[in-house]
RNA sequence: GCCUUGGUGGUGGAAUUGGUAGACACGAGGGACUUAAAAUCCCUUGAUCAUUACGAUCGUGCGGGUUCAAGUCCCGCCCGAGGUACCA
């Protein structure tokens, strides 16, 4: 019987639906493992050969945790709200719903066809309102919390509010958008609408008026990762600031807990490194300035408060809410021409003259709190609203940004720690000694800083404190395909829904853009209000939100009273191993994290990370061929001859180049311009160029996994994808290496079957080498796979079936234990042979073979023995030889002899069943 | 600029704690079988020199160092990839 992959994929992943193999079950008398992959987003392409690379690694361990023991959660599902969709549907006027429903089917379809062991029951979808009731819930809490400081976690909103009714503002130490402060008495008599407007300020999901990032192709705005180079990550759009009313998470006040958790967590170096970069904590000193002639302060964040005697002016971003009751007179006209030119730059200006000064003079003074000297205030747009206090205190002698400003605009430059050279740049270290600044003169930089901290706070102007750069995360949408906010308004104010009328539906719409008013799509639908006739809130929700928690509903996916019951989430805790890329670093990997401890707080789940360890697959690039053509000719000419002449290189769809030699003929045909090419060849081939660049089809070198299944089978498919290299790196994509992992499947399969076709396994006894090989591979595949080195246990199974191949080796002692081995790679041949060999259940069920150390113990043990370093010869000694033993054997060895040429050694290295090295 | 990675044959990669560098594949060359092709099998394949049998020298981005021994550890560079970028 040949190896007929198309017929034992087809038998197999059809017994194992029906038979549902990889349904599970909470079993309290087996350790869980739950093994997670990324949440896909089915876009209309369908899957690349990238996309399964994370699904096979993770398949492969999730297959053989089953084997080793444990209750293996293996789930998948669509993350299906998103732009694309909705995009396409504006321009079809096609539901979106439609569209996502068929590329799901498509996903399915192309997954199915590699063989997964994905518990399919369990699948969910973020787009269904089965499921967005739950994002919609758990939105509710969030609105519903506050954050405490004091106790490190949330807290339900109407704890706050007793506690205001009884002591206003007293003793209140929690997140918030501004610092407030009122009385009891205050609480208590304002109306319904203000103190529902007060609470907001604490809420963790609040809507406030914010500077967005505002994508006007989109007609929508973006979370700070949704941006990159200043232009949309999707559409690659120009993306503009703009003050917006917007729903916001509150995810700042779980910055120390985030970056705290990292430690916790079994995540590569340098993804935890992007998150602390991203949650940037900085140390330092809040104080406040006061402004000459004003009632108001001037207040600032600086992490060296040490050097405030050397403050030469003070700056204010452009969208600093002090500058108009500041400014003075004469400067008013410069600073509104400055503040609306600076305000409505977009996103990429900004960046792009980064190193270009700009700024203004606003006339006012602010008083340095120690030397009582008058400071300018300026206005620069060096200076960023959403980070601190969006004021700073400048000291061009030890910042480079206020040194470049300084120069500039030529204001004073004071040196006040001593060791640098400001004459051409700033002195920016913070192991210097202050000079020339009143009582800390002579103080470390550190010693300065605490002083300063103690002064001002003695003086009442001032703290230390400690600022991050992670930002309150932007949670509207001005789209229609999304979750709808559980929100009413009541008298202009927000109110969450009760938890009864969850989910609050999408409601159906005439068209999906804007309205003529500009507002967002769900303002078309006619009835978007509650009962009552108060109008439901008109964005949605942005894509991250249905993500958040996805791996939680997994553990319960068709509970309908609960998010997740205790007893389940209990049981599978959190996710033991989640695989995929990268790129979510500063989206999903920190909004998730966010969201989990939310829900530890209140009690929800029982771990306050959600993923415990984390593997990035890497990206697969694409390997594009290029031809050549003769400029102005229809002549191409091959590779190694194209230096003679003057050409155009050109991409062709690598399905029509084997091994770098272009099919020319299915060339001619692949388009018409090329139907009377004409060709100059070496060696009678037309060899192509290539080079290695993002797999996209516009670069023709997109390999779709159906046609690789298609011709080789998922087996094969599976074990090439692993044997490419580590499953971290990122690598080209080339066929060129499938046909070596295609030869050994065949080899692989007819180990059991003889020249006739015959299953021809039988119950001798093993040789001592049989098991030997065979014990080799049990230590190497298990060692491999749990330190996830899957391309190294391809690479074992071939040794090993060139050595069983070499001994003829037909026994079943040997190849049953194989084929445990090879099933999590290649689990439809597997699953046939399991069956041939007379088993009725399945292979997945089958326990991991055994290791036996004993028959890996050598009698003989043969050393390299190297002189100086350099290897030379090789000897066999018995393996429980003393090395003295071994030392006087090999001196009085004849070759080693000819090597020692007369001379006594210096030295003899022996390092047992090792090396022997002679130091002359 | 800063942070994180990585650099090994023509190609993908292996070498897990410092112990025979190049496993396993691909590609290439040669051969067997075959009317032929496919499939399969065998040999060679890091470079240079030598080839009569033994071989010899060099070699893991570059330059140093530690060590009996370095792809692996230390110091200083060079190059690539990813992240981040006025975050006070």
């Amino acid at each position: 019987m040949d190896y007929n992959f198309r017929e034992v994929e087809k038998r197999w992943q059809e017994a194992w639906k029906e038979q549902k193999v990889y349904h599970v079950e909470e079993d309290e008398s087996k350790p869980k493992f739950y093994v997670l992959d990324m949440f896909p987003y089915p876009s209309g392409a369908g899957l690349h050969v990238g996309h399964p690379l994370g699904y096979i690694a993770s398949d492969i361990y999730a297959r053989f945790k089953r084997q080793k023991g444990f209750n293996v959660l293996h789930p998948m599902g669509y993350d299906a709200f998103g732009l694309p969709a909705e995009q396409y549907a504006i321009q079809t006027g096609q539901h979106p719903a439609i569209t996502t429903r068929q590329n799901i089917a498509r996903y399915r379809e192309q997954l199915d066809k590699i063989g997964f062991s994905f518990d399919w029951d369990r699948q969910v979808i973020t787009a269904d309102p089965k499921y967005y009731k739950w994002t919609q819930w758990v939105f509710i809490q969030l609105f519903n919390s506050y954050y405490c400081n004091k106790c490190d976690k949330a807290r339900p909103i109407s704890e706050l509010v007793e506690s205001f009714a009884k002591q206003g503002t007293q003793g209140l130490d929690a997140a918030c958008t501004k610092p407030l402060s009122f009385t009891a008495d205050e609480w208590n008599a304002m109306s319904e609408k203000e103190q529902q407007t007060t609470l907001l300020n604490y809420r963790l999901a609040y809507i406030a008026d914010t500077w967005v990032n505002w994508c006007p192709k989109l007609g929508t705005v973006l979370a700070n990762d949704e941006v990159v180079n200043g232009v949309s990550e999707r559409g690659g759009y120009p993306v503009e600031r703009k003050l917006m009313k917007q729903w916001i998470l509150r995810v700042s006040a779980y910055a120390e807990r985030l970056l705290k958790g990292l430690e916790t967590l079994e995540w590569s170096d340098s993804i935890k490194e992007i998150q602390r970069n991203w949650i940037g904590r900085s140390e330092g000193a809040f104080i406040r300035f006061k402004i000459e002639n004003n009632e108001n302060t001037l207040d600032i964040f600086t992490t060296r408060p040490d050097t405030i005697f050397g403050v030469s002016f003070m700056v204010m971003c452009p969208e600093h809410a002090l500058i108009e009751q500041i400014t003075t007179p004469e400067q008013k006209a410069e600073v509104d021409k400055y503040v609306y030119w600076a305000r409505n730059r977009s996103e990429t200006e900004r960046q792009t003259d980064v190193k270009k000064v700009s700024g203004v003079f606003t006339g006012a003074y602010a008083i340095n709190p120690f030397t009582n000297e008058r400071i300018p205030i300026w206005i620069a747009e060096y200076v960023l609203a959403g980070y601190g206090t969006g004021g700073i205190m400048a000291v061009p002698a030890h910042d480079s940004r206020d040194y470049a400003f300084a120069k500039h605009f030529n204001l004073p430059i004071r040196e006040v720690i001593g060791g640098g050279d400001i004459s051409k740049e700033a002195f920016e270290t913070k192991d210097g000694t202050c000079v020339n600044s009143g009582f800390i003169t002579g103080m470390s930089v550190k010693e300065g800083g605490k002083a300063i901290i103690e002064k001002v706070k003695e003086m009442g102007i001032g703290y230390g404190t400690v600022n991050y750069r992670l930002r309150d995360a932007i949670f509207s949408r001005q789209r229609y395909w999304g979750e709808p906010f559980p929100i009413y308004y009541k008298d202009g104010v927000p109110y969450a829904l009760p938890e009864d009328k969850l989910p609050l539906l999408l409601p159906e719409v005439d068209k999906y853009l804007p309205t003529e008013t500009g507002e967002p799509p769900l303002a078309r639908a006619a009835s978007w209000k509650t009962e009552d006739g108060c109008p439901y809130e008109c964005s949605t929700m942005p894509g991250f939100a249905g993500s958040s928690g996805y791996y939680l509903r997994y553990m319960d996916p068709h509970n309908d009273e609960e998010f997740v019951s205790q007893k389940k989430n209990q049981y599978w805790q959190q996710v033991d191993l989640y695989v995929g890329g990268s790129e979510h670093a500063t989206g999903h990997l920190i909004y998730s994290r966010f969201w989990n401890k939310f829900l530890f707080d209140l009690g929800l789940v029982c771990k306050d990370e959600p993923y415990a360890k984390l593997i990035n697959q890497g990206m697969i690039q694409g390997r594009t061929n290029f031809v050549y053509r003769i400029v102005n000719t229809n002549q191409f000419v091959s590779l190694n001859l194209k230096d003679q002449y003057e050409v155009t290189p050109i991409r062709v769809d690598v399905n029509i180049v084997h091994n770098d030699v272009l099919d020319i003929e299915a060339f001619k045909q692949w388009r018409p311009e090329f139907n009377h090419a004409e060709f100059i060849l070496e060696d009678g081939k037309y060899v192509c160029g290539w080079e290695i660049e993002k797999m996209s089809k516009s670069k023709y070198n997109v390999q779709n996994p159906d046609d690789l299944v298609e011709k080789y089978g998922a087996d094969t498919l599976r074990l090439y994808e692993m044997f490419l290299g580590p499953i971290e790196l990122s690598k080209p994509w080339d066929t060129n290496g499938i046909e070596g992992v295609f030869r050994f499947m065949r080899k692989f399969w007819r180990l059991y079957f003889d020249a006739n076709g015959n299953f021809r396994v039988m119950d001798d006894e093993p040789t001592r080498d049989e098991y030997k090989i065979l014990h080799k591979t049990i230590k190497k595949v298990e060692d491999d796979n749990e330190r996830f080195s899957f391309n190294t246990t391809v690479s074992a199974f071939m040794i090993a079936v060139n050595e069983l191949s070499e001994l003829k080796c037909a026994k079943r002692k040997i190849l049953e234990p194989m084929v445990v081995l090879i099933s999590a790679y290649a689990p439809h041949v597997a699953e046939e042979l399991w069956h041939l060999l007379g088993h009725s259940d399945f292979v997945v069920d089958a326990t991991f073979p055994q290791f036996e150390a004993s028959y890996l113990v050598e009698n003989e043990a043969k050393y390299p023995v190297s002189f100086n370093g350099k290897t030379r010869l090789q000897k066999v000694f018995p393996a429980n030889m003393a090395p003295k033993e071994i030392e006087a054997a090999v001196l009085a060895d004849p070759d080693v002899q000819k090597y020692l040429d007369g001379k006594t050694p210096k030295k003899v290295i022996i390092v047992p069943k090792k090396i022997i090295n002679i130091v002359m």
